[in-house]
DNA sequence: GTGAAAGCGCTAACAG
DNA sequence: CTGTTAGCGCTTTCAC
């Protein structure tokens, strides 16, 4: 019951060719005459061999593997990236080796040691924040990295994103037009996060242009969970925010429910318009009107970003910034 | 700015040992002096040496390496399930290649025989059917798999399920118990699936108990998607059918927000009882009544298990039979 | 407790 | 167009 133990060896012999050849062929390198290539072929078919992608990746020092690096599998709005990325991976013939990081520093630093130890020709890293220590083991490996849905601060890493400011300027801008003044921005945590912190920008550029004073009270730095939506409404009516400006659509949930819950009728006594448009804005009542980043581009053109790094082709720019829409639901009038 | 090319030869001659024992180091491997063994990680810790996963697969044979076939991590009962595998997976040091198959089978087969090729130690399925082809390939492979959520009809490939004639069996019995005895069974394809057969097993068993003759028209095959849920409400109310199992979230949050689109009220009017508890049974309102499988323990154990079967370590069995739940919330009465 | 040496299965020059 | 020959970096006997 061992496993199967074909080697480009034995087909070798059994085609009456060099190992060489084989390995052309499997290749499919051109000079290599149609003849012993139809009669290598022939035997690999019969004796099942099935390339060793471990001594491949030994003798051609490349696995075809990346590494992704992912805060939650189970978020919607990070596992809609990685089926962009596998979809795309799978197209160039990558494999790809997902690791969870929980977004904890500790724990992402040692996923990417790991993902390195196993010969990644690449990494995309999808999350919020880069840390100092993670962007610096991440530079010295020498080893092709792209940010998926993730800004570097310091512009030295590729990456692929929508313009997070605009996108959540001009969201508040149709909050604001409906009238509103007292407008709640809610945030993950807005520490070492150019994400988060660019959305604020975008947040108070809209205010500041409708000449309405920025209040430091209205910004809520909440964990983003459907439980911190639901426990953060409270605290909005007591604020008499009017409206929303939420950057996680699962804390956007939770905050429409509890709304509904205490009789809160939407968008007639609050609205709301949240930031990732995944699946989920379609699942509530009302639908949430939403900013539309194109997800699975994101990680279909990261993934591709990152094939061009890996082959050292020429790429036109390292930051991507695709265009973004807005979703018009039931949660704004 | 070529990737890291410290060896254990490098290590070893700068310790002043050899590569074994530098490798013994490496290994934990109890026949090293402690003294030399301070030494030799003194030299890795300075040369920062990090193993060449790579080279040490192809010597050992082993790539700590597990292959993961999901339908679509987009899909919150499969990623569920994976997050359990791959927390299971870094607590035994493997990493997880995650492969989407879309259930084709022709890309199933495909993706399989590119695992086996990375030469992964063990393979994890999820997916409802397991065709004769998929599974004559992995028999073939020699490579221990392990089913995740996943039924297999001939029972010689271990797997972690819980009894879903049982708990569907349970669901529909509190349906009937609310007084209705035209119900709905909402499920996917009943082609080749041991998995929604079951369930269909266990809906007319109740019907059966109850003394409610079974009627074919109740069973209504549909993809498994949103839009399909919403789409079949129509032919719900056009059949009477006052209450419906589901067995897909995704399908019932659909069924939810159509009848109430309708003006249908539930749980007064109609009664809807779905299958997987996966966070959205929570994010609608009503909530969703819910068999309550443990996801993420699903694919936890199924990832012990697979250790255990990489490890030759004895099993007790080769079916693991899970226990569920039943989350009673507003759907139902 | 430690070292020498033989591969693991394949790619990649280099010849011819 | 095809074969020969070195390795790739590591584990694993087998001696000592």
């Amino acid at each position: 019951m061992e496993k199967q133990t074909v080697t480009i060896y034995d087909v070798a012999r059994e085609a009456g060719v060099s190992m060489a050849t084989v390995s052309r062929v499997v290749n499919e390198n051109q000079n290599v005459k149609e003849t012993t290539k139809k009669k290598v072929l022939e035997v690999i078919d019969r004796l099942d061999y099935r390339p060793n992608a471990v001594a491949r990746g030994l003798a051609s020092k490349r696995t075809t593997t990346v590494g992704v690096i992912i805060p939650d599998v189970t978020n919607l709005y990070f596992s809609s990236l990685a089926r962009g990325i596998d979809d795309i991976a799978t197209m160039y013939k990558y494999n790809i080796i997902l690791a969870n990081s929980d977004q904890s520093t500790n724990q992402e630093v040692k996923v990417l040691n790991n993902l390195l130890s196993k010969q990644v020709d690449g990494i995309i890293y999808m999350g919020t924040t880069i840390t100092d220590e993670l962007y610096d083991a991440m530079l010295r490996s020498n080893t092709p990295v792209v940010l998926a849905g993730t800004m570097d601060s310091s512009h030295e890493i590729a990456s692929v994103n929508i313009d997070y400011k605009t996108a959540t300027q001009e969201a508040t801008d149709i909050i604001i037009a409906n009238g509103h003044n007292n407008i709640a921005f809610i945030t993950g945590t807005l520490k070492n996060t150019a994400f988060n912190d660019l959305r604020l920008q975008g947040y108070r550029a809209a205010l500041e242009k409708a000449g309405i004073t920025y209040n430091e009270k209205n910004v809520y730095e909440i964990p983003l969970t459907y439980k911190a939506g639901e426990h953060v409404i409270e605290k909005l009516l007591a604020a008499d925010n009017t409206a929303a400006v939420v950057v996680d659509d699962e804390v956007a949930v939770g905050m429409v429910n509890a709304l509904k819950d205490q009789g809160v009728s939407i968008p007639e006594d609050f609205e709301i318009i949240t930031s990732n448009n995944s699946k989920l804005t379609q699942l509530t009542r009302p639908c949430l009107t939403s900013i539309a980043p194109p997800l699975y581009d994101i990680g279909a053109v990261s993934m591709r970003l990152l094939t061009k790094i890996m082959l050292k082709e020429e790429i036109a720019q390292n930051e991507i910034t695709l265009p973004y829409r807005m979703e018009q639901r039931q949660s704004t009038k």
